[in-house]
DNA sequence: AATTCGTGGGA
DNA sequence: TTCCCAAGAAT
């Protein structure tokens, strides 16, 4: 094993986090929660996946319970965590993993990656760290020390294929695991976006961006685009027992599969409040609501201005009239518990 | 290949 | 307040 392969596995076997889903050390792993821990870390920190992960396995300790479960009762599980696809393919792979693989998971990356929501990260993570075999994960972490260990000067994103290149050359032939989550440790402790503890790192020496560079200057990256803004009314429309009217989203695109409070198109363009009540799921006497709900998205930010009014009997509607103590039962995503809160705070 | 996908915490 | 960004994937 080369020295700087032992280095930092010297270093995590001194250092290592203890984690949920990290087994003990040499104690073999269920690729199961493996693979669970994973697909909800995608593009999400340790500290707001900790809960989550303990609530899935208690709630479903095997893929097969999983598979067995209604889709929107995931979709309730995850509701807050974001990135609602992943819970779609979460639900999707594990039917694919119990229908067609007798509910193992496949131990190579190459079968691992046909599966729905395992790309070429989380393959290279299931395969290493679930199955011990040879692959390199390369997520933000990996991409950062790679790249100020070498001093790449490209910029990211189009950095990223010779990032993923030198990285997997690092990974040794045994414990590729370990090597893999030593290596995700070192990005998030030692050599962090903002600061670079280079005193303690275990690889400062051989480390080009800090004998040659600022480290922190690394991986150079493209200016971003700033974010427009997007505006829309949200119908709170409630009925004379107190139920709040409710609908699905479509199951693709932004917060596909989960509920909402009805609204107008999200749109960058200004719209009046009266050409926003053309599209009110139902008639009513609409007051405008003091304030209004902000939230920033991935891409844009939200401007919701919230109109509530009763409506009259119990008029035929696309979607479901819900008592306010009974919002916790649906999969609300977090815009929608704002816009709740706010309605039933102010209104 | 560039966009589209959430959310919360920290600087 | 605003910006950054966190164990990326799908299209």
């Amino acid at each position: 094993m080369s020295t700087r392969a032992q280095q930092l596995l010297d270093w995590y076997d001194r250092e290592r986090r203890d984690l949920p889903w990290r087994m003990a050390p040499g104690k073999k792993a269920d690729p199961y929660k493996v693979w669970m821990s994973e697909i909800m870390l995608q593009q999400t920190t340790v500290a707001t996946v900790k809960s989550y992960y303990r609530d899935f396995l208690q709630k479903w300790p095997t893929v097969q319970d999983l598979a067995g479960a209604d889709l929107d009762e995931v979709l309730h599980a995850w509701q807050g965590l974001g990135y609602y696809a992943r819970a779609r393919n979460l639900h999707k792979c594990a039917s694919v993993v119990t229908r067609e693989y007798n509910g193992r998971f496949p131990e190579e990356e190459k079968r691992l990656l046909e599966l729905p929501g395992i790309g070429p990260y989380t393959a290279a993570a299931i395969a290493s760290i679930a199955f011990g075999a040879k692959a390199t994960p390369v997520d933000g972490n990996v991409e950062r020390v790679v790249s100020r260990l070498f001093q790449v000067e490209e910029k990211m994103p189009k950095a990223k294929k010779q990032l993923a290149e030198l990285a997997s050359t690092l990974t040794p032939e045994k414990r590729a695991g370990d090597f893999a989550q030593a290596m995700m440790d070192l990005g998030a402790t030692v050599c962090s976006p903002k600061k670079a503890a280079c005193g303690i790192c275990p690889w400062m020496e051989g480390c080009e961006a800090r004998l040659k560079a600022e480290p922190t200057d690394y991986p150079k990256k493209e200016a971003k685009k700033p974010k427009p803004t997007r505006k829309a009314y949200v119908f709170w429309l409630t009925r004379k027992d107190g139920a709040v009217l409710l609908r699905r989203r479509p199951e693709k695109g932004l917060l596909g599969g989960m509920m909402e409070i009805p609204s107008s198109e999200w749109s960058e363009a200004d719209i009046t409040k009266q050409e926003a009540l053309r599209h009110s799921p139902a008639s009513a006497l609409l007051k405008e609501l003091e304030g209004g709900v902000r939230h920033t998205f991935t891409h844009f930010h939200l401007e919701l201005t919230v109109l509530s009014g009763r409506v009259n009997g119990n008029p035929p509607v696309n979607g479901v009239w819900v008592l306010p103590e009974d919002l916790k039962d649906h999969a609300l995503p977090t815009l929608m518990k704002k816009v709740s809160k706010h309605a039933l705070t102010t209104g």
